[in-house]
Order: C-alpha cells, then structure tokens, then sequence
DNA sequence: ATACAAGATGTTCCATGTAAGTTCTGCGTT
DNA sequence: AACGCAGAACTTACATGGAACATCTTGTAT
C-alpha cells in the first residue's frame, strides 16, 4: 500500500459523537445557537460535516444537561429559563460551590494552594480581555472541585456553567465587576490557603450572590 | 381495514428510547443488572424486544447519570463507586435535601403539608414491606423539591438516588433502620409544618448522616 | 370569507447494514 | 513450555433508509 505523504488521516482522538457534543456546547457558549429558533438534526450534521447519528446522541446528552430541549418529531430549541430556574442555579452554585471551597480549605496541599494562586494572577493579567476572562472564570470555578477529586460535583457544576450561558453569562466580564471578580476570587483562594473552611464557604457563597445581583 | 377485535394496539405512551431507559433502570434498581458483568446493547435490546437504536439512546443517558460505564468496542457495565465517591453522594444528597427542606419551611402551603404527612402516614403503614418501603422512601426525598418546582434540584437528586442502587439501597430497609426513618422523616416535614427553615435543614441534614452511617 | 380536508413538506424515531476496534483461540515456532 | 501471530468471533460506532408523526399549504365546499 502507498503512504500518501504529508496527508494525516482524518484526526479523531476521541468519537464523532463525543466531538459533536463538544462542538455543540461552544456553539452554545459563543452564541452561535440562539434561543428561539428550532433547530434540525440534519442541518447540524451538515454543518459539521457528518451523520445524523451522533449528532443525535450528543442532542441527547446536551438534552440530559439542560441546555437543550428536543421537541418530539420537530427538533429541538436551545432551554429558556424562567426566573424561578435562574435562581436555582445560583442556589445550587452557591451549595456546590461553597461546599467544595470548604472541603478544600481543610485538606488543600501546597500544590493545591500554587495552582489556585496561579490561576487567579493569570486572570489578573487577563482583565482588559473578556473573552479570556470568562474562560478562565470558568476554570476558576471548577478547578476546585476538580482538584479534590470531586466528580459527581465537577459534572453537576459544569452543566450549572452550561446555564449560565443560557441566562447570559457575558454579564459575568461586564468591565465594572471584572476587578470585584478578582478580589472575591483572591478572597475564597485567601480562605482555603488559611485553611480556614468556614470562611472559604462563607466567600465562596458571598461570590455567587454578587454574581446573582449583577446579572439582573 | 378490518380491526382486529379484542386485539390492542401496542402500547406507545412514549419513546421506545425512553422506556428503554425506564426499563432499564428498573433493572439495575431491581438488581437484575449486577456488578462486574460486561453487558451488550445486542443482548439488551433482543430482551426488550427492540433494536438497538433505542437501547443506545437508553444507555447514553445512564451513562450520563453515572449508572453505567460505557467501554468503547466492548460494551457497558454497572459503575462501581469508591469510597470517596459514596462519600460525595451521601455529603451531597445532604446539601441539596437540606436546601430543599429549608425553602420549603419557608413557604409551604397547607396542601404541601398534607401531602408530606399523608406520605409519612402511608410509609408508616408499610414499615413491614421492605420493598414497598423502599418505593415510598424514594417518593419522600423527591416529593419535597417537586413540590417546589425545583427540576434541577429533583433531577440531580434522582440521579443520586440511582447512586444510592449502586451502592446498596437495601441497606436502608433494613428492619432495625426502619422505625428511625419513620421518626427522621416525621421530624422533617413536623420542621417544615412548623415553618422553622433552620430546623427543617437540620433535621434533613441529621436523616442523610445516619443514613450514611446505617449503609457502612 | 371561512372551515375543513387532502396532500406536500419537513422532521424525528427506529431498524439495519457495514466497517473497524477489541479480545479470544489455536496453531506454529522457538 | 512459552511465545507470537493470524484469524475468528464478538462488540460498538456510524451511516443510511423508511415509517410515522407534526405542521403547513392549497384547494374546495359552504
């Protein structure tokens, strides 16, 4: 058999499936979905170029996840979200996340602390740039579950991130509440390398309700 | 056309994906999936009468709810859950059921409380049967966020309750656990009845923890 | 003008075929 | 006996076709 030279076989590192799952949660996340129009399972499998079979299966996750609602025989519709579910996913951030702050603030390692530190300078450095801010912010939010090891709370965090960008997350870097941001960041990342859990809880929860105000 | 007399249609109240996920977790509830056994979705779908489209579907959501691993090119198996993961079940349920007693001591109805109680008395009644109790435990600790409409906090909570199988959910049946479920359950709705939040949260947050220690 | 039926159109839902990945088996080689 | 390797046997992952369902359009009768 001949090696065509210079030409890679088509990467896939992992399935269609799981990459058209991926693709579609930026989509969402970048606004190239928007709410209200109904979407088919052929077109988005033209558009990214493969069948309709794990088109469909990432549907079905991204269904499982919130972020979607497949309306039976006609497609489907990126969620709204009332007022009432808005304020359950703060509610639940709030839970989840000062839980894992608190966690951590009892039996964070050295390392732990760097990376913690890490991150938070590195958005520092990053505040004059939305975009960048937001992905880091995300980063923030799940580094610490992720670093204790928490999976089922990572996962459930992560889909609360999903709806957040149904809700509007872009409010998150409006310029006048990036450097709170940053100090309430610095404040829950202070409490854990104090090793002090109530106040990590306490600051972590203070975090989530500004970021609750803010929105509205 | 001639109809068929005394012949029904089949019945279709919903996808066959999704009775394939109702049956499947069923199953895994009823221990007819165990532990270790690498299962098909070949095998799967011929016992459901179905082809494997559907189980598929099925199977991407249980594995999504962490019920089931899938193994690429080899089929799926019942999760199995570390220590630390039973941990982070029993530590959430506490925070999301706590979460959802406390709200709803703040602003429950009269009929919200007659339905907590009317369930309470029924599971009394039925503190012989440990399946039968078993069914109305799970109604109890979803009934209070359905209650409030809280979806995200049900869904998460219902998926943990998946956890609970995996881990053993007959361990809390057993008869010498029974008449304190009764007593912690009555204690709950009594805070909620009461309309004291604080105590509400507390009472369920105490329910979890001693059921967490009845299991180990 | 309006109501309504019939067809056209567009969509999912499910069944199935096929290629490719994984593991097992048995045989031949050392 | 131990090892390696070819190929059989199994599995999923993905593509695709068709039936069923929902909706829209059009034409017709009132």
């Amino acid at each position: 058999m001949s090696t065509l030279r210079g030409v890679s076989p088509v990467e896939r590192p992992t399935s269609l499936s799981r990459s058209a799952y991926l693709r579609m949660r930026q989509a969402i996340r970048d606004r190239a979905l928007v709410h209200g129009t109904l979407y088919s399972e052929n077109e988005i499998a033209a558009t990214l170029g493969m069948s309709r079979t794990p088109v469909r299966e990432a549907l079905i996750t991204l269904a499982r996840e919130g972020l979607v609602e497949i309306e039976s025989q006609r497609g489907f519709r990126l969620r709204e979200l009332s007022e009432a579910q808005r304020h359950e996913v703060f509610d639940l951030r709030a839970l989840l996340e000062s839980y894992s702050a608190e966690r951590l603030a009892g039996q964070a390692t050295a390392e732990h602390i760097t990376r913690l530190y890490a991150l938070v300078e590195r958005q520092e450095q990053l505040h004059a740039d939305p975009e960048a801010f937001l992905a880091t912010d995300e980063e923030f939010h799940l580094l610490i579950p992720l670093l204790l090891g928490l999976e089922r709370t990572h996962d459930t965090l992560t889909s609360l991130r999903g709806a957040m960008w149904l809700i509007g997350s872009q409010a998150l870097a409006l310029p006048q509440r990036i450097p709170a941001v940053l100090t309430e960041h610095r404040a829950i990342v202070d409490a854990i390398a104090a090793g002090d859990p109530a106040a990590a809880a306490q600051a972590a929860r203070e975090h989530i309700a500004r970021t609750a105000a803010a929105v509205r």
